[in-house]
DNA sequence: CTATGTACCATGTATATAAGGGGTACATCT
DNA sequence: AGATGTACCCCTTATATACATGGTACATAG
Protein backbone atom coordinates (compact mmCIF):
# COMPACT_ATOMS: atom_id res chain seq x y z
CA UNK A 1 0.00 0.00 0.00
CA UNK A 2 2.03 3.43 -1.01
CA UNK A 3 0.09 5.93 0.24
CA UNK A 4 1.82 9.60 -0.30
CA UNK A 5 0.99 12.00 2.66
CA UNK A 6 1.64 15.77 1.42
CA UNK A 7 2.09 18.34 4.76
CA UNK A 8 1.62 21.84 2.32
CA UNK A 9 -1.38 20.08 0.61
CA UNK A 10 -4.42 22.16 0.87
CA UNK A 11 -6.41 18.72 1.11
CA UNK A 12 -6.92 17.71 4.84
CA UNK A 13 -4.09 15.27 6.08
CA UNK A 14 -7.25 12.35 7.25
CA UNK A 15 -8.66 13.69 3.54
CA UNK A 16 -5.67 12.47 1.88
CA UNK A 17 -5.31 9.23 3.64
CA UNK A 18 -8.86 8.14 3.02
CA UNK A 19 -8.36 8.78 -0.94
CA UNK A 20 -5.19 6.52 -0.96
CA UNK A 21 -6.73 4.13 0.71
CA UNK A 22 -10.39 4.36 -1.25
CA UNK A 23 -7.76 4.21 -4.61
CA UNK A 24 -6.09 1.24 -3.35
CA UNK A 25 -9.47 -0.60 -3.07
CA UNK A 26 -10.41 0.68 -5.96
CA UNK A 27 -7.07 -0.26 -7.91
CA UNK A 28 -7.43 -4.17 -6.06
CA UNK A 29 -4.41 -3.37 -3.76
CA UNK A 30 -6.28 -3.66 -1.18
CA UNK A 31 -8.76 -6.44 -1.61
CA UNK A 32 -11.58 -7.01 0.29
CA UNK A 33 -11.08 -8.78 3.81
CA UNK A 34 -6.95 -7.73 4.06
CA UNK A 35 -6.19 -6.50 6.51
CA UNK A 36 -4.78 -2.89 7.08
CA UNK A 37 -2.20 -1.66 9.35
CA UNK A 38 -2.72 -1.02 13.09
CA UNK A 39 -3.69 2.76 13.86
CA UNK A 40 -0.71 3.21 15.64
CA UNK A 41 1.48 1.55 13.24
CA UNK A 42 0.20 3.49 9.80
CA UNK A 43 0.15 6.68 12.17
CA UNK A 44 4.01 5.76 12.57
CA UNK A 45 4.68 4.66 8.88
CA UNK A 46 3.52 8.15 7.39
CA UNK A 47 4.48 10.05 9.95
CA UNK A 48 1.15 10.71 11.40
CA UNK A 49 -0.76 11.33 14.72
CA UNK A 50 -2.98 8.54 15.87
CA UNK A 51 -5.72 10.64 15.83
CA UNK A 52 -5.29 11.66 12.28
CA UNK A 53 -5.60 8.18 11.20
CA UNK A 54 -8.02 7.10 13.59
CA UNK A 55 -10.20 9.79 12.11
CA UNK A 56 -9.80 8.41 8.58
CA UNK A 57 -10.18 4.96 9.64
CA UNK A 58 -13.67 5.60 11.60
CA UNK A 59 -15.02 7.35 8.52
CA UNK A 60 -13.79 4.42 6.13
CA UNK A 61 -15.93 1.97 8.20
CA UNK A 62 -19.00 4.99 8.29
CA UNK A 63 -18.38 4.78 4.35
CA UNK A 64 -18.65 0.86 4.57
CA UNK A 65 -14.74 0.71 2.85
CA UNK A 66 -13.17 -1.26 5.79
CA UNK A 67 -14.54 -3.22 9.49
CA UNK A 68 -12.61 -2.73 12.15
CA UNK A 69 -12.89 -5.50 14.34
CA UNK A 70 -11.55 -4.13 18.04
CA UNK A 71 -8.21 -6.00 19.46
CA UNK A 72 -8.02 -8.11 16.27
CA UNK A 73 -7.30 -4.98 13.89
CA UNK A 74 -9.18 -3.43 10.89
CA UNK A 75 -9.47 -5.40 7.72
CA UNK A 76 -11.27 -4.11 3.85
CA UNK A 77 -14.62 -4.55 3.70
CA UNK A 78 -15.93 -7.26 1.98
CA UNK A 79 -18.50 -5.23 -0.12
CA UNK A 80 -15.27 -2.80 -0.37
CA UNK A 81 -15.55 -2.19 -3.78
CA UNK A 82 -19.55 -1.51 -4.43
CA UNK A 83 -19.20 1.41 -1.94
CA UNK A 84 -16.24 2.89 -2.95
CA UNK A 85 -17.65 4.72 -5.43
CA UNK A 86 -20.30 6.33 -3.30
CA UNK A 87 -18.96 9.86 -2.58
CA UNK A 88 -21.23 10.70 0.64
CA UNK A 89 -19.87 14.21 0.11
CA UNK A 90 -20.37 15.00 -3.13
CA UNK A 91 -24.12 13.86 -2.24
CA UNK A 92 -24.58 15.60 0.37
CA UNK A 93 -23.43 19.04 -1.43
CA UNK A 94 -25.83 18.43 -3.90
CA UNK A 95 -28.46 18.16 -1.28
CA UNK A 96 -27.37 21.44 0.43
CA UNK A 97 -27.02 23.26 -2.73
CA UNK A 98 -30.56 22.67 -4.26
CA UNK A 99 -32.24 23.37 -0.67
CA UNK A 100 -29.64 26.79 -1.00
CA UNK A 101 -30.86 27.84 -4.34
CA UNK A 102 -34.27 27.08 -3.52
CA UNK A 103 -34.12 29.48 -0.71
CA UNK A 104 -31.87 32.38 -2.80
CA UNK A 105 -34.92 31.64 -5.57
CA UNK A 106 -36.81 32.76 -2.50
CA UNK A 107 -34.93 36.31 -1.67
CA UNK A 108 -33.29 34.67 1.28
CA UNK A 109 -29.78 36.64 1.13
CA UNK A 110 -26.91 34.49 1.42
CA UNK A 111 -26.17 35.60 5.18
CA UNK A 112 -29.78 34.63 6.14
CA UNK A 113 -29.12 31.29 5.12
CA UNK A 114 -25.91 31.05 6.66
CA UNK A 115 -27.69 32.42 9.72
CA UNK A 116 -30.65 29.72 9.69
CA UNK A 117 -27.84 27.22 9.14
CA UNK A 118 -25.48 27.89 11.93
CA UNK A 119 -28.46 28.29 14.14
CA UNK A 120 -29.95 25.14 13.02
CA UNK A 121 -26.43 22.90 14.08
CA UNK A 122 -26.24 24.62 17.35
CA UNK A 123 -29.49 23.41 18.67
CA UNK A 124 -30.13 26.99 19.19
CA UNK A 125 -33.05 27.94 17.12
CA UNK A 126 -33.67 30.69 19.18
CA UNK A 127 -36.14 31.90 16.39
CA UNK A 128 -34.93 35.49 15.97
CA UNK A 129 -35.96 38.24 13.31
CA UNK B 1 -44.41 54.12 16.17
CA UNK B 2 -43.32 53.40 19.68
CA UNK B 3 -39.96 50.78 18.65
CA UNK B 4 -37.78 49.95 21.65
CA UNK B 5 -33.99 48.97 20.75
CA UNK B 6 -32.20 46.80 23.73
CA UNK B 7 -28.64 46.93 23.17
CA UNK B 8 -27.85 44.91 25.15
CA UNK B 9 -30.21 42.51 23.57
CA UNK B 10 -28.96 39.28 22.04
CA UNK B 11 -31.66 39.70 19.03
CA UNK B 12 -29.49 42.09 16.45
CA UNK B 13 -30.26 45.78 16.18
CA UNK B 14 -31.37 45.92 12.86
CA UNK B 15 -34.05 42.14 13.71
CA UNK B 16 -35.07 44.35 16.81
CA UNK B 17 -36.01 47.03 14.05
CA UNK B 18 -37.71 44.90 11.88
CA UNK B 19 -39.41 43.24 14.56
CA UNK B 20 -40.82 46.41 15.81
CA UNK B 21 -41.97 47.90 12.00
CA UNK B 22 -43.77 44.32 11.75
CA UNK B 23 -45.60 44.91 14.74
CA UNK B 24 -46.57 47.89 14.11
CA UNK B 25 -48.09 47.19 10.45
CA UNK B 26 -49.52 44.09 12.08
CA UNK B 27 -51.84 46.47 14.91
CA UNK B 28 -52.37 48.56 12.59
CA UNK B 29 -50.21 51.33 13.99
CA UNK B 30 -48.35 51.35 10.70
CA UNK B 31 -51.43 51.43 8.06
CA UNK B 32 -50.89 50.33 4.60
CA UNK B 33 -49.46 53.45 2.71
CA UNK B 34 -48.26 55.43 5.33
CA UNK B 35 -45.11 57.22 5.44
CA UNK B 36 -42.19 56.04 7.38
CA UNK B 37 -39.01 57.95 8.74
CA UNK B 38 -36.27 58.36 6.58
CA UNK B 39 -33.18 56.68 7.33
CA UNK B 40 -30.81 59.27 8.78
CA UNK B 41 -34.16 60.65 11.04
CA UNK B 42 -35.10 57.14 12.54
CA UNK B 43 -31.08 56.49 13.13
CA UNK B 44 -31.23 59.37 15.03
CA UNK B 45 -34.09 59.02 17.02
CA UNK B 46 -33.17 55.51 18.00
CA UNK B 47 -29.56 56.28 18.50
CA UNK B 48 -28.30 53.91 15.70
CA UNK B 49 -25.98 54.24 13.00
CA UNK B 50 -27.41 54.98 9.55
CA UNK B 51 -26.67 51.46 8.47
CA UNK B 52 -28.37 49.70 10.65
CA UNK B 53 -31.34 51.39 10.10
CA UNK B 54 -30.62 51.11 6.05
CA UNK B 55 -30.10 46.80 6.26
CA UNK B 56 -33.66 46.52 8.23
CA UNK B 57 -35.41 48.85 5.53
CA UNK B 58 -33.97 46.89 2.67
CA UNK B 59 -34.68 43.13 4.01
CA UNK B 60 -38.13 44.95 5.09
CA UNK B 61 -38.58 45.98 1.19
CA UNK B 62 -37.30 42.36 0.29
CA UNK B 63 -40.16 40.83 2.27
CA UNK B 64 -43.25 43.50 1.02
CA UNK B 65 -43.31 45.31 4.27
CA UNK B 66 -42.65 48.36 3.18
CA UNK B 67 -41.55 49.71 -0.21
CA UNK B 68 -39.22 52.71 -0.88
CA UNK B 69 -39.44 55.68 -3.41
CA UNK B 70 -36.13 57.14 -3.91
CA UNK B 71 -36.03 60.50 -2.74
CA UNK B 72 -39.79 60.53 -1.77
CA UNK B 73 -38.63 58.71 1.00
CA UNK B 74 -40.56 55.20 2.52
CA UNK B 75 -43.47 54.04 2.57
CA UNK B 76 -45.74 51.05 4.09
CA UNK B 77 -46.30 48.61 1.31
CA UNK B 78 -49.63 48.47 0.41
CA UNK B 79 -50.02 44.77 0.91
CA UNK B 80 -47.68 45.14 3.73
CA UNK B 81 -50.54 43.13 5.80
CA UNK B 82 -50.42 40.38 3.39
CA UNK B 83 -47.12 39.48 3.53
CA UNK B 84 -46.19 40.24 7.24
CA UNK B 85 -47.06 36.80 8.45
CA UNK B 86 -44.72 34.92 6.06
CA UNK B 87 -41.77 34.38 7.86
CA UNK B 88 -38.98 33.77 5.04
CA UNK B 89 -36.32 32.83 7.86
CA UNK B 90 -38.83 30.43 9.17
CA UNK B 91 -39.30 28.73 6.01
CA UNK B 92 -35.72 28.93 4.63
CA UNK B 93 -34.80 27.36 8.63
CA UNK B 94 -37.49 24.64 8.04
CA UNK B 95 -35.92 24.09 4.14
CA UNK B 96 -32.36 23.35 5.82
CA UNK B 97 -33.52 21.48 8.15
CA UNK B 98 -34.88 18.96 6.32
CA UNK B 99 -32.28 19.05 4.26
CA UNK B 100 -29.80 18.54 6.90
CA UNK B 101 -31.79 15.72 8.59
CA UNK B 102 -31.73 13.56 5.00
CA UNK B 103 -27.96 14.34 5.18
CA UNK B 104 -27.77 12.94 9.07
CA UNK B 105 -29.82 9.91 7.67
CA UNK B 106 -27.44 9.02 5.21
CA UNK B 107 -24.47 9.00 7.53
CA UNK B 108 -22.93 12.32 7.36
CA UNK B 109 -21.47 13.59 10.08
CA UNK B 110 -22.31 17.53 10.97
CA UNK B 111 -18.63 18.20 10.46
CA UNK B 112 -19.13 17.17 6.96
CA UNK B 113 -22.24 18.62 6.09
CA UNK B 114 -20.58 22.35 7.41
CA UNK B 115 -17.92 21.49 5.17
CA UNK B 116 -20.31 21.03 2.09
CA UNK B 117 -22.19 23.90 3.22
CA UNK B 118 -19.49 26.26 3.77
CA UNK B 119 -17.53 25.16 0.35
CA UNK B 120 -21.02 25.68 -1.16
CA UNK B 121 -21.62 29.51 0.52
CA UNK B 122 -17.95 30.30 -0.94
CA UNK B 123 -18.34 29.00 -4.96
CA UNK B 124 -14.70 27.03 -3.90
CA UNK B 125 -16.49 23.57 -4.27
CA UNK B 126 -12.99 22.05 -3.98
CA UNK B 127 -14.94 18.77 -4.05
CA UNK B 128 -11.91 17.38 -2.00
CA UNK B 129 -13.24 14.19 -0.47
C1' DC C 1 2.70 -7.72 28.93
C1' DT C 2 1.32 -6.36 24.32
C1' DA C 3 -1.60 -4.95 20.84
C1' DT C 4 -6.17 -3.57 19.24
C1' DG C 5 -9.70 0.34 18.63
C1' DT C 6 -11.59 3.86 21.22
C1' DA C 7 -12.50 7.67 24.40
C1' DC C 8 -11.39 11.77 26.94
C1' DC C 9 -8.57 15.72 28.54
C1' DA C 10 -5.97 19.55 26.63
C1' DT C 11 -3.39 22.82 23.26
C1' DG C 12 -2.51 25.99 19.08
C1' DT C 13 -3.23 27.65 14.32
C1' DA C 14 -5.99 29.42 10.76
C1' DT C 15 -10.21 30.74 8.51
C1' DA C 16 -14.90 32.63 7.94
C1' DT C 17 -18.59 35.17 9.46
C1' DA C 18 -21.95 38.40 11.91
C1' DA C 19 -22.91 42.72 13.71
C1' DG C 20 -22.15 47.22 14.22
C1' DG C 21 -19.91 51.45 13.46
C1' DG C 22 -17.45 55.64 10.87
C1' DG C 23 -16.86 58.04 6.84
C1' DT C 24 -17.52 59.53 2.07
C1' DA C 25 -19.86 59.91 -2.10
C1' DC C 26 -23.48 59.58 -5.68
C1' DA C 27 -27.94 60.62 -8.58
C1' DT C 28 -32.26 61.90 -7.82
C1' DC C 29 -35.84 65.36 -7.09
C1' DT C 30 -37.81 69.36 -4.41
C1' DA D 1 -29.15 73.85 -0.63
C1' DG D 2 -31.46 69.95 1.39
C1' DA D 3 -33.41 65.55 1.60
C1' DT D 4 -33.97 60.84 -0.17
C1' DG D 5 -32.14 55.89 -0.68
C1' DT D 6 -28.01 53.74 -1.89
C1' DA D 7 -23.28 52.38 -2.64
C1' DC D 8 -18.58 52.07 -1.55
C1' DC D 9 -14.24 52.16 1.53
C1' DC D 10 -12.33 51.22 6.14
C1' DC D 11 -12.41 49.35 11.04
C1' DT D 12 -13.18 46.45 15.71
C1' DT D 13 -15.52 42.91 18.29
C1' DA D 14 -16.95 38.32 19.12
C1' DT D 15 -18.08 33.72 17.79
C1' DA D 16 -17.73 29.21 15.58
C1' DT D 17 -15.30 25.86 13.27
C1' DA D 18 -11.67 22.78 11.03
C1' DC D 19 -7.46 20.62 11.48
C1' DA D 20 -3.75 18.68 13.74
C1' DT D 21 -1.32 17.61 17.71
C1' DG D 22 -0.04 16.12 22.66
C1' DG D 23 -1.06 12.92 26.53
C1' DT D 24 -3.61 9.57 29.32
C1' DA D 25 -6.65 5.86 29.97
C1' DC D 26 -9.84 1.99 29.14
C1' DA D 27 -11.73 -2.95 28.02
C1' DT D 28 -10.80 -6.28 25.04
C1' DA D 29 -8.29 -10.60 23.79
C1' DG D 30 -4.04 -13.01 22.91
Amino acid sequence: MQITIDIDAEEPLFAQLMGGIKAAVSAGTLAPGAPLPSIRQLANDLDLNNKTVAKAYQLLERDNIIQTKGYRGTFVHPDAKAHVDFDLNAWVAGQISDTVEACRARGATDSEIRIAFANLMQNKMNGGQ
